[in-house]
RNA sequence: GUCCCCAUCGUCUAGCCAGGUCCAGGACACCGGCCUUUCACGCCGGCGACACGGGUUCAAAUCCCGUUGGGGACGCCA
């Protein structure tokens, strides 16, 4: 029994995605899960790309990847990792597999097994591998693979650390291929070997890999290795229910960071999706990594929703500090051509701004208006409060603010309310006609903070070319 | 088809492991109201679920079995 000198199993995990798209939800949450796993337990925590499939991966995947990975701020103490660069050392693996009989190699054509695979399921079986080489004692030839042998009695079972104790008969397994016939090795051998060589000592993964679990636990027997521990998280579905894929709309993760979404809404909701601490629904990155564990991961599949990430986007923005939201924006409003733009009237509207967005990109349409010289004049708003009725309403406003300035809102709230009392008109029916004429549209924050942070130049400049145009 | 997994409001979930305090709590969405110079924010209220059937038990959302439903895996992809 040790002390605290020992050296207790350092928990070390991993997020292994195959660079043959972009960062998508599901392997999003997957690595959040790795990452917290290990700030949790301050442990280590792995990067690497698993590229053997050679005609599917691309470099721009993996900038993609590493991009979405720093959006998150999902660091890595060790890699990334390729596999590629470790050909060697699988194909020592594999041969020393073959060496000890605990491999074989399989002459079978694709299309072969094919031909098995559908008569197999027409008879209403599993479509194995019938196992035709296995005992043939056959040598490496152009086209042929390597396969594990495995057992074909018994059973393998592991005690997953969320879903319990899973057993899958070992005739249910067939000898899956770890050598392709183009000398790359497949998946199921990369990553087992790699895992081992990387000492990680838990595998948090898709629920979708739970088949592969024993079969994995096979090989780390044959190559006489320890376990790590296997944890499956639930799926991420689509609002059908069926596994989240390209249909189901934005699936990428940096797909939100264009529509405007920021990271840590992002992590959030990533991390309740299957994860939860009691009732609480916003979470600090540091309380994502105090409070993450496994035992409160739970079991079953969980639809993305949308609506969910929008209001929990709309709760940061509003937390969000304006000079941060400032350093955001710059994409933003450039996508609507605002690219020279006065920045201190940019942080003085944006707390106006804030409560009312739920998205950056809705954030930079709200700020439009004041970052123009002349804001774009929506013909519904102008038909409706610029007309000439309003003619003496926003020439006794001119007056007022001629007589006043901007600078004073308690004033000029005074002001307007007396010259509404005066015409006999509600608030608003001088509110509007000036918010129109202020920022081209019937809605935005209270006219006097835009006033405010206006000033007075620009707030006559408005309020007169409104006046032309309601005198026409 | 075979194997594996899962099952609380439309959605994310708390509660389940250690049965009673749950005629089931929170959040999103939705509906209504309040606030109000517009739009939002905010506040108040409403709608809304233990898949079904058997057990076990004084007592089951919680434990057991079955059924149904859903998902996943069955690749020289990962």
């Amino acid at each position: 029994m040790d002390k605290v000198t020992d050296n207790t199993p350092r928990v070390r995990t991993r997020f292994p995605p195959s660079p043959t798209g972009a960062l998508h939800l599901g392997g999003a949450r997957t690595a959040l899960f790795n990452w917290l796993f290990a700030r949790h337990h301050g442990g280590e925590f792995v990067l690497r790309l698993e590229d053997t499939d050679r005609k599917r991966s691309k470099d721009e995947h993996v900038e993609g990847i590493l991009a979405a990975m720093d959006w998150l701020g999902l660091d890595y103490d060790e890699g990334p990792f390729y596999q590629t660069k470790r050909l060697e050392r699988y194909r020592e693996a594999i041969d020393q597999l073959l060496e000890q009989g605990r491999a074989y190699w399989c002459h079978c054509s694709p299309e072969d097994l094919t031909k098995k695979r559908e008569a197999a399921m027409a008879v209403g079986g599993k479509p194995m591998y019938d196992g035709a080489c296995r005992d043939k004692n056959l040598g490496p030839a152009p086209g042929a693979v390597v396969r594990y042998k495995g057992p074909r009695t018994g059973s393998t079972s592991f005690n997953d650390l969320v879903k319990g104790p899973i057993t899958f008969e070992n005739k249910e397994m067939d000898d899956l291929i770890i050598l392709r016939s183009d000398g790359w090795p497949t998946y199921h051998l990369a990553v087992v070997l790699d895992d081992i060589d990387m000492g990680i000592t838990h595998v948090i993964r898709g629920d979708d890999h739970v088949n592969n679990t024993p079969r994995q636990i096979l090989l780390y027997q044959a190559l006489d290795a320890e376990l790590p521990q296997f944890a499956h998280v639930p799926m991420i579905l689509g609002p059908d229910k069926t596994k989240l894929s390209k249909r189901h709309g934005a699936t990428a993760v940096m797909d939100y960071q264009e529509m405007g979404y920021l990271p840590e809404a992002m992590l959030n909701a990533l991390a309740r999706l299957g994860w939860s601490h009691g009732d609480q629904e916003m979470f600090s990155r540091q309380e994502l990594i105090d409070y993450f564990g496994l035992k409160t991961v739970g079991r079953s599949a969980a639809v993305f929703d949308t609506d969910r990430l929008l209001h929990l986007n709309q709760r940061y923005i509003q937390e969000s500090d304006p000079t941060r939201l400032a350093e955001l924006l710059p994409p933003f409003l450039a996508a609507r051509g605002i690219a020279d733009y006065d920045q201190a009237v940019l942080l003085a509207c944006l707390p106006e701004l804030t409560p009312r967005a739920k998205t950056l990109v809705e954030l930079a349409d709200w700020a439009e208006p004041y970052l123009v010289d002349e804001p774009e004049m929506d013909p519904k708003a102008v038909k409706k409060f610029l007309g000439q009725e309003q003619v003496t309403v926003l020439e006794r406003v001119v007056a007022l603010v001629e007589a006043k300035g901007t600078g004073d809102s308690e004033a000029l709230e005074q002001g307007v309310r007396e010259i509404a009392e005066q015409m006999d008109l509600k608030l608003g029916g001088v509110a509007q006609p000036v918010r129109v004429a202020l920022t081209g549209r019937t809605f935005s924050p209270g006219i006097f903070e835009v006033m405010g942070f206006l000033g007075d130049e620009r707030v006559k400049a408005r309020l007169n070319r409104a006046l032309a145009i309601a005198a026409k």
